[in-house]
DNA sequence: ATCAATTGCGTTATGCTATAACGTGTGCGA
DNA sequence: TCGCACACGTTATAGCATAACGCAATTGAT
C-alpha cells in the first residue's frame, strides 16, 4: 500500500509517535495534542485506524499503546509477519522481521488449513539497558 | 509450576472455561457465574490472575479473552513459547509450540541482549470450518 | 494460647480503553 | 445541481481492568 497524504488530524498524531520515545496509548495521544485543539478519544482513534491501515504504525496488542513503524521506508505487510520487543522498565521498542519464524508459523497455520490475516508477535521483558 | 488445590472462584472460573468453545472476557465469565454468587469483576480477574500463574489457562491479548489451556497435562511454562490461532468467525482457537520458532526469537533477543519474560504469539483469521 | 503474616473473599468506587450515533462541512464526479 | 465519499467534531455509552477498604480463615512461630 502506498501512503497517501496524511491528514491534519492524522499528521498530528503521526509525528506525537514519530518523536516519542516509547509506545503510546490513544489517551496519552490525546492528552498530548490537547493544545493542538484535540477534545475527543474519536479524534485519536479515527487518525490511528488511518496510520494502521497505511501500515506506518503499529498497535501493540499487550499494552494497547501504538508505536510508528521502525521501517518507515519499507512496507511492512510485505515483508511478512513483525515481532516486537518491549522493554517494561524503560518502554523502548524493537521492531524486526524473520522469514524463517514467519514461514515457520505459516507452514503449521497451513497444515491447518488456517487463513491467517492479522498476526501479533510480542515479547515482553528487559532490554539490554535496564538489565541490572 | 505444580498446580495447587483451586478455590471455590478459581475452580468455578476454570470450569466454564474449560466447558467454553471460545475464549470468554472476564465480563462474560462474571454474567455466566451470577447464579453462582459472583457479583463483581474483581472476583474473576483475582481467580483469573492464578489460573494464569498456574498455567492452566491462557490470556488472548489481542481479544482481551482468556482460554483454558489445550495442553492441560503439559507445563505450558516449560515448552517455551506458545502460539495461538484464532477463527475471527466461530472464535475457536487452536493452540500450538514449536521449539524453530522458539528458538529463533530467543536467538534474535539474546543477540539484541534483550531478556524475555512474557510472549504473546497470537494470528487471527479464519479457520477451516469457517473457510468458504 | 497468642500474635503476626498470608491468603482468599466481598464490596464500592474509579480509571482506562474503545466505539456508537449523530450532525457538519468540503470536494468531486455524474 | 445532485449525490457521494470522506474527514471532522461532539456527546454519550460500552467494555475492560484495578484501587482501596475491610473481613474471615489459615498457618506457623513464639
Ligand atoms: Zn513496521
Ligand atoms: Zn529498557
Ligand atoms: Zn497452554
Ligand atoms: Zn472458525
Amino acid at each position: 500500500m502506498t501512503t497517501p497524504m496524511l491528514t491534519k488530524n492524522q499528521s498530528l498524531v503521526f509525528d506525537i509517535l514519530t518523536r516519542a520515545e516509547a509506545p503510546l496509548s490513544a489517551y496519552t495521544i490525546l492528552d498530548k495534542l490537547r493544545d493542538q485543539g484535540f477534545r475527543a478519544p474519536l479524534q485519536v482513534y479515527r487518525a490511528l485506524d488511518k496510520l494502521l491501515e497505511y501500515g506506518v504504525v503499529h498497535r501493540l496488542e499487550s499494552i494497547n499503546s501504538f508505536v510508528a513503524c521502525a521501517h518507515p521506508h519499507e512496507d511492512c505487510h510485505s515483508h511478512g509477519l513483525v515481532a516486537f520487543a518491549i522493554c517494561e522498565s524503560c518502554g523502548q521498542v524493537m521492531e524486526f522481521h524473520d522469514h524463517e519464524v514467519d514461514h515457520r508459523l505459516m507452514d503449521w497455520l497451513k497444515s491447518q488449513k488456517f487463513k491467517a490475516e492479522k498476526s501479533t508477535i510480542e515479547i515482553r521483558g528487559h532490554c539490554a539497558n535496564c538489565t541490572a
